[in-house]
DNA sequence: CGCTGCAATGTAGAAAACTATATCTTTATG
DNA sequence: CATAAAGATATAGTTTTCTACATTGCAGCG
């Protein structure tokens, strides 16, 4: 069929995912819908069912509603608030994104054993924290080693010590970004010269 | 499947349906989708595929959306507004709401030869008059009878008297509604005193 | 360069929607 | 009582989704 109203349906999805800095694969198991069919959803090579639409709307906390056509405009721009900041995505900015919420899922998912940890709980305050700078003002390799070691600490409780090194770089680069020095999306990251004011550690 | 979800999308259609007068048969025509198939919708008996529910939908003046769940609220409020008073649904009250749409079907289908008549334009203006009251204080078999002489005259013609004589009947029930002589079950509920243009009769 | 993650695509098979058509029941109207 | 309208159901046949799995192309990174 492939009628417009479904490829418009797509977008939507496809969009919020993006948002969400989330890969098709993630949002397969969140919605229990397999990649290869969400792959086809997007592209709209498919004429889903309601029952899949409403699967991966849910995981990406968005609503399915029926509203009556003189409303659609007032709808739209209520939704274009709540949907904040997902218009213009960069390709940096979406992997920062997700590599963000990945990392809070990864730390998220530890047994509440290692959660406890002091560490992590600030972990995960920093986590939030960054959330409020431009994705693109953050450096993605400091992200991703942070995830490392906390998937590392998954496997193995002993690697407490990675997790406490790259979390100070983070650390640090919060900081950075806090007293201003934002140093748009590239100098920073060109630039790995961070003033510190390093507080004593653990 | 049936999940919530879904039941509640099919009680969206049936209420929107009802409001609007039509039959499962009517609104299968209007948006090409058997019968059988939109009561099975309607029950919730079947994981409906997008296409059908946006042809459904679109026959219905309704459009699919996906908004974020934080803005349900205010979007359900929204709607709420727009779809006016449809929520309490008496059996008569949805069967003479049915009719008046029909006979409205029926006039605004009519060959523009036809409908260029002076009699006929009146009997829309009426139409969207009687619009104006509580279904239920409306009598069905007046409306009825219109509707058969205006298909009778979609058939023939010459039977315009037909026309003229049940339209006369309608207008003298409109008119005792907005002198406030409620023929039906109940007196009109908050109505403003409503101004008719008493014009003389044929 | 090799490796990894993401996404697109393909295949085969099971399950289900969808269509057309035809009852069947209920309800209301003549 | 007969007729008609509305809606629920059934059958049979066609088409499609959907799942599981594998594969491929493509990007970025060590």
């Amino acid at each position: 069929m492939m009628s417009a109203p479904i490829e418009h349906i797509a977008r939507s999805l496809r969009d919020t995912r993006h948002a969400k800095g989330l890969s098709q694969r993630e949002l397969s198991v969140n919605s229990v819908v397999p990649q290869g069919h969400i792959s086809k959803i997007e592209n709209g090579t498919v004429d889903l069912r309601v029952s899949s639409l409403v699967a991966i709307a849910r995981a990406l906390d968005l609503e399915l509603m029926l509203v009556p056509r003189g409303s659609v405009a007032a709808v739209r721009s209520i939704s274009a608030g709540a949907e904040t900041a997902a218009a213009h995505d960069g390709t940096t900015t979406r992997r920062v994104r997700r590599e963000l919420a990945r990392l809070q899922d990864a730390v998220h998912h530890l047994p509440a054993s290692l959660s406890s940890e002091t560490e992590l709980t600030e972990l995960s305050r920093l986590l939030s924290d960054l959330r409020r700078f431009r994705p693109a003002s953050l450096d993605l390799p400091t992200i991703r080693r942070v995830t490392q070691a906390v998937k590392a600490l998954m496997r193995d409780p002993r690697s407490r010590d990675g997790v406490r090194r790259s979390s100070l770089q983070l650390r640090r680069l919060r900081d950075a970004l806090a007293h201003g020095r934002t140093a748009g999306d590239s100098a920073l990251s060109v630039r790995p010269a961070y003033t510190l004011d390093d507080d004593d550690d653990g």
